[in-house]
DNA sequence: GTATATTTCAAACAAATGTTTAATTTCGAG
DNA sequence: CTCGAAATTAAACATTTGTTTGAAATATAC
């Protein structure tokens, strides 16, 4: 009775269930989902090779849920700081960049919250939209459906003059660029061998946004 | 003595291995290298399952070998779209804009050529981006080392004011939407339910360039 | 036409993978 | 303490994978 499903006293089970996502989490990021095998997964967890097909079933499931765990959190966030933005306007259209603010803050801050999963959760938002005629094109819709119609009608509000198939074309550019960024900071130490501090995501957000912004209304403008 | 190496009259042998390849193709970019199996690239290639370790060693050479032949062409194209601007420009720095023509027309007509390779040869340059970890990381400085040098050096020459930082980061934003775009039009469909036209590679490519180049230069402002 | 090299083929191999099973251990309620 | 459910474990199973092999078929040179 005392503490069935907080994270204080978590059961054993919850321990296990726990570092089975932690570690799938990881070998996700880096290997996408034919690279990772459950019985790595295991290993790094350091528990038998059927747990996981006990605490989750199969492959997927596990792989989903964890999905599912990291990304939910994130897409409320940014309803979250639209809404705020929304009221704070009193009424009036949001500018765009107080838009992208609330697509792009929640994901910079939560890869800035801890030095773990600092560039594991970019890898793997990435990669789940890089895994194409795979279980993940499901997820698409059911997690980022909503969140887009959202935005997408924020951004209409926004700029009500714009053609709608222009708003389109521009957020598709504004995501892939949040992705892309986010997602193969790689290149940017290849190419600036090393002089590019990604580690600080303050930073990297706010020029992200300021490429977005102005890249998204110069779209508009034809 | 008559056609050894030409296309014209394939030998036998250049055909099946041009099948291998296409093949090959056409599953990493649907599926990524873990999931592209040797036994369908030979079943889609209506050869024998040995054919691909006979003429490329194994599967990983055989995917190499692919992504070579995509990729270099593309970036010997560049290249020379850059040089005929330079050339055009009389010695004076070449506009932003025309830069990223070199860096982004090329891909476009490539995509816009075949209709098989349409959206197989975007999934393809974009998966590259996103396997990390693999033997795709050798790749990278292989075949885009020196495209990124060369174009670097004419952003800076377009823009001596810029610091180096920015330049950086933003041909980052604009490479990441470039790619981005290219390989996640499903997401396009998706939020667009349908009604933008990703087969036109031309109009794609125009609002690609506009959003890049804006968003590049108003990073530049800081 | 014969001989030589190249290319294709069917079959098998060894390793790895997701999954299942059944026995064992752990843990909490009565 | 005892019982029963929950959780963990070791072992095996059925597929699938990349790779190898040696023979058959085909093309090429003389």
């Amino acid at each position: 009775m005392s503490s069935s499903r907080t994270n204080l006293n978590p059961t054993r089970s919850e321990n296990t269930r726990n570092r089975l996502i932690r570690s799938a989490e990881h070998l996700f990021a880096n290997r996408g989902f034919g690279g990772l095998t459950i019985r790595e997964v295991a290993r790094r967890s350091e528990t038998n090779l059927a747990s996981a097909h006990y605490h989750f079933g199969s492959k997927e499931a596990m792989v989903l849920e964890m999905l599912s765990s990291r990304i939910k959190p994130i897409n409320e966030k940014r309803l979250h700081y639209l809404q705020n933005a929304r009221e704070d306007s009193g009424g009036k259209p949001l500018k765009t960049i107080e838009i992208f603010k609330a697509l792009i803050v929640p994901i910079g801050e939560e890869i800035s919250k801890s030095s773990h999963s600092r560039k594991t959760l970019a890898l793997l938002v990435a990669r789940s939209f890089t895994e194409p005629e795979s279980f993940i094109q499901k997820m698409h819709s059911r997690f980022f459906g909503e969140l887009c119609e959202t935005f997408i009608l924020e951004l209409r509000r926004a700029h009500p003059q714009a053609k709608e198939l222009d708003i389109y074309w521009n957020l598709h550019f504004a995501i892939s660029s949040m992705l892309g960024a986010l997602a193969q900071h790689r290149r940017l130490n290849d190419f600036s061998e090393g002089r590019c501090d990604d580690d600080n995501a303050e930073d990297m957000i706010h020029r992200l946004l300021i490429f977005v912004t102005n890249g998204f209304e110069a779209g508009l403008k034809t």
